[in-house]
DNA sequence: GCAGTATTTAGAATTGTTCTAAACTTCTTG
DNA sequence: CAAGAAGTTTAGAACAATTCTAAATACTGC
């Protein structure tokens, strides 16, 4: 469906991670059905309900992992909550500001012009656009 | 220089604050001079150095009364840690990656194309931009 | 299977921020 | 300009999100 193999284990293995049965779960309930934007403490909860529970600090650790290892984007919208995406193609968010709520979308249609060159001695690594809308 | 008047008192009155002492010290420090990027530790540092000390406590209560009468933009780029900016004009941002330095560029020149509309029921309230560079 | 290394865990520690209740300013009004 | 009312400040406790610690456990290659 998203192209990705649903072989977690070699996944992991491919990403330079040892595929645990914690990192597994996590996994699967990540990246089985399309993409996502959680919190740690959300995804802790979704795994706690599971038949394999895994520590909160696990649920970090792995997240953190998953990130370094490019198969999840750090989403940083709200003072002191950070949201994982799974979706780490080119796109961008709206985010709506009285629940928290983020959605991705697409940015094959946006484009940005006139944007300064990066100051001297730094190269570009990422442009991020949040579209922040109220109710 | 920049616009504003010098006359603090005056200035924190026009925007529904009582000026006491902490309050315009505070204020003094943030728009005496350009535009700056402060974190409430930061500030609550440089105000320490002053000759009227000012809690840690009443620095966070200032930042935030001051972004909500408008003083002030708050800027979210990292996880847990929160950036106060004294320039409320448009523009968008630079994002040194590894020692968390933040710049702002005009948004003059800047266009930004084909964003959709905001999902049904919202509208629009600010769009970010955060351009990430890394050493 | 066994060693050897990586990972997990519960709980403590850390960090950034907000809350609390008492003391102190500032404002109003006479 | 005194007095009361209302808003602020403060130190310290409380809180929330995240990271650390050290001991127990699971994965890996041989």
């Amino acid at each position: 469906m998203n192209g990705n193999s649903p072989d977690f284990p070699a996944r992991l293995r491919a990403a330079g991670l040892r595929p645990t049965r914690q990192r597994v779960a996590l996994a699967r309930l990540l990246f089985e059905s399309g993409h996502r934007h959680v919190t740690a403490e959300g995804l802790h909860v979704e795994v706690k309900a599971t038949r394999m529970p895994v520590s909160l600090a696990t649920v970090y650790n792995a997240l953190n992992q998953f990130r370094d290892a490019g198969l999840l984007r750090e989403v940083v919208v709200a003072p002191g909550r950070s949201y994982f995406d799974t979706n780490i193609g080119h796109h961008h968010h709206f985010f709506i500001e009285p629940d928290g709520e983020l959605h991705d979308f697409p940015s094959d249609k946006v484009t940005i012009a006139g944007l300064p060159t990066p100051p001297k001695g730094t190269r570009l690594s990422r442009v991020d656009v949040i579209v922040r809308v109220r109710r």
